[in-house]
DNA sequence: TTCCTCATGTAAGTACGGTTCACATGAGTT
DNA sequence: AACTCATGTGAACCGTACTTACATGAGGAA
């Protein structure tokens, strides 16, 4: 092509796109965030890219696969962004857990529309290997943090690093799914989802046997 | 007509219902069970209930207040059950949280309709108070159990009972919402998600200070 | 350059759900 | 027996899902 092309991400180059896939993901993205997983509809999407209907057709078989697009890329942020926190503070590993808390938190509520296509879209895991597998990397990162704390217990009391971070991953997305998200849909707290997040931790780790 | 309504549940009486309401929100509720919040439509619901696509209407404004109902529903029955759970075993408190816990999978697991509708569905709570209060209440018997649990603690230890109340919610929340619904869309797991809930409930409350 | 080819976009069509409105029905009341 | 009003119907309009036939133009081969 002849006059190169630069940002403008939903701008028409001539007949084709040239990015139409990326910018019917970011259009996605958008309308999931402002009106939920089932608010967000092809054509629209289509319109917010500027092209005709039928066009998203040729990149996404159907709504369900377009969904799928968002919350794949959506995993992948959010591995990257557990693992920035996790290797933020590598040295302290309460310290690291309180980062990972945090990005969770700050993922969820930064980022309404990964999260809304990643966990409430009610996508079929089992029909989306790739989903299941970016899970899997997000979920590694916690896996990960979890070894290294549980290594500080002595053998005998050290409880299975997997059921440690499954528990720590529930009660990230508990407080995320009931409280984190924009003024839109939850209720009111006496504290921020933060701070209830980490006296959680906290609480929890105790528990373990850490800290103390 | 003629042809007098007989045992049909979804039974006609003649021309007018007899009770499309109630009859609009269990069909929503199957609908929603089998195929997401946002898989059923009103046209489906009022063809389960045998009558035409414009009869819903007169019961409810759109698909978001059938939904809502939906919720309501959901959230009464959620209360009974969990305070029924509570209430079953109230001598000992600790035996009483794992019943709590049990019987809060228990209800995502055997109603996902409700589940969904109550947590899933995205519906904006400042727009439905009547939802907002019904889930308080339910919250309610959360907030009694741990009332209870923490009024065990001496004062200079105890930590505040809303906080603790908030940290067992989130987290029974996580487990239903990320591995205790049916087999359709979650991961596979090392341990029965009742199990898990069970472990992170006895971890958090040694880290209060109950239990050794 | 010229032409070929194929990915990518358009236009038009079918089907269906959302929603409204004018109208029909019949249950309860008086 | 007649009135009234909640409740259901049918038809209409619009928007979206998705399909199919056709158009465009970018990149490669001659």
């Amino acid at each position: 092509m002849s006059w190169s092309g630069q940002g403008d991400h939903t701008g028409r180059r001539g007949y084709h796109h040239g990015n139409l896939r990326e910018a019917l993901i970011d259009a996605a993205l958008h309308l999931i965030a402002e009106k939920g997983p089932a608010g967000f509809t092809i054509a629209e999407a289509a319109r917010a890219a500027g092209v005709s209907p039928a066009a998203p057709y040729r990149h996404f078989r159907d709504a369900e696969a377009l969904l799928a697009a968002v919350a794949l890329r959506g995993f992948e942020r959010f591995a990257q962004a557990l693992a920035a926190a996790w290797s933020r503070a590598r040295p302290d590993p309460v310290a690291s857990f309180e980062n990972l808390g945090r990005a969770y938190l700050g993922f969820a509520r930064d980022e309404p529309g990964y999260y809304a296509a990643m966990f409430d879209a009610g996508l079929p895991l089992a029909a989306h290997p790739a989903l299941l597998a970016a899970g899997d990397r997000a979920f590694g990162v916690l896996r990960e943090a979890t070894d290294v704390l549980c290594a500080r217990l002595s053998k005998a009391e050290r409880p299975p690093s997997l059921m440690v971070a499954l528990h720590i991953w529930a009660m990230a997305h508990g407080i995320a799914s009931l409280f984190g998200r924009g003024d839109a849909a939850r209720r009111k707290l006496p504290m921020s989802p933060d701070d209830l997040l980490e006296a959680g931790f906290l609480v929890y780790l105790r528990g373990l046997g850490l800290l103390d």
